[in-house]
DNA sequence: GGTGTTGTTGTAATCATTCCAAACAACGGC
DNA sequence: GCCGTTGTTTGGAATGATTACAACAACACC
């Protein structure tokens, strides 16, 4: 478990009544974060956190969380969303001009892109290394290495 | 030169009068990829190909003929740049989900995508090799490895 | 409970890109 | 060289993801 957003998991705590305030962990990593714990930040924080790792879209989460039953505007997820990636609970991948990716696995990790299914897949195992990389220009800080294997799904029926 | 776009470059053919149709070798290299060649489809593939690598964006592309006085839309600029595109003239690149970048560099290669600046540089040498990488899963083909490197710049000023 | 701060919302605005139908230009045959 | 055919260009409208904004709501603190 190596991702700072496990707090927002459900409470393990077996002391809280069925019912009762249910969300105390997910209530507690957001104000470590300094985000106010608001309805529509924790209920976006479990459908993001609860269950493995996700890749989502800003759209495909607004329709999971209306069709969840969660009342929540498309600015709001925008804006929760950029609020996770600075607060460190996402992180952002772009493989496509399309649309934006934020993924919740936040492990140093690369991505299969579906091209043909406009899809992301994490690449199992950390194994990979890149090799021969160059120093970085003059001037220049290293942020991060993306490694993005573009693949073609050969269906006989695409 | 492994670039086989390198016959839009300007003619060697110094049998040719000033003046003179000189972009004799830059219309057999259109027509040979079955597009006719176009003031439009010239004009904009002199400025990719004459002289050295380059990443473009279609508005930066645009700017660029309109500044030296070739009249051109902009939807022609982005015609072209995805029929040069799929003829193997160029290259896309996806860095950031802002704006499509087209490369003229075809050789198999990486990048450095400077974030602050917005701009995209190619890793020099091809000694780059990523090792570790897990067959592509069930029923996908591969298309392409992409390594981008993202820096940041440390500017005092920035 | 009042009040200032922070968060949410719907809508309008933005920006890159694509679509479209009409005008235009290159080609091949004569 | 002229002409019809066919491919290309064009401006402007349409699209789609994202951001900006101003009004409204929730909260925190006193």
């Amino acid at each position: 478990m190596t991702n700072p957003a496990s707090g927002l998991k459900a409470p393990a705590d077996d002391m809280l009544a069925p019912g009762d305030r249910p969300y105390a962990q997910t209530i507690n990593a957001l104000r470590e974060k300094g985000l106010r714990p608001t309805r529509q930040r924790i209920a976006l924080g479990r459908l993001l956190f609860d269950g493995g790792d996700r890749h989502v879209t800003a759209e495909a989460l607004h329709a999971e969380a209306s069709k969840g039953g969660v009342k929540v505007s498309l600015a709001t997820v925008y804006n929760t969303l950029h609020q996770f990636t600075d607060a460190g609970l996402l992180r952002q991948v772009v493989v496509d001009g399309g649309c934006t990716y934020f993924d919740t696995n936040l492990s140093d990790h690369h991505h299969f892109y579906h091209v043909d299914d406009v899809r992301l897949e994490d690449i199992p195992g950390d194994g990979i290394t890149v090799q021969g990389l160059p120093k970085v220009p003059e001037g220049s800080s290293l942020e991060r290495v993306e490694v993005i294997v573009r693949v073609h799904s050969n269906s006989k029926d695409g």
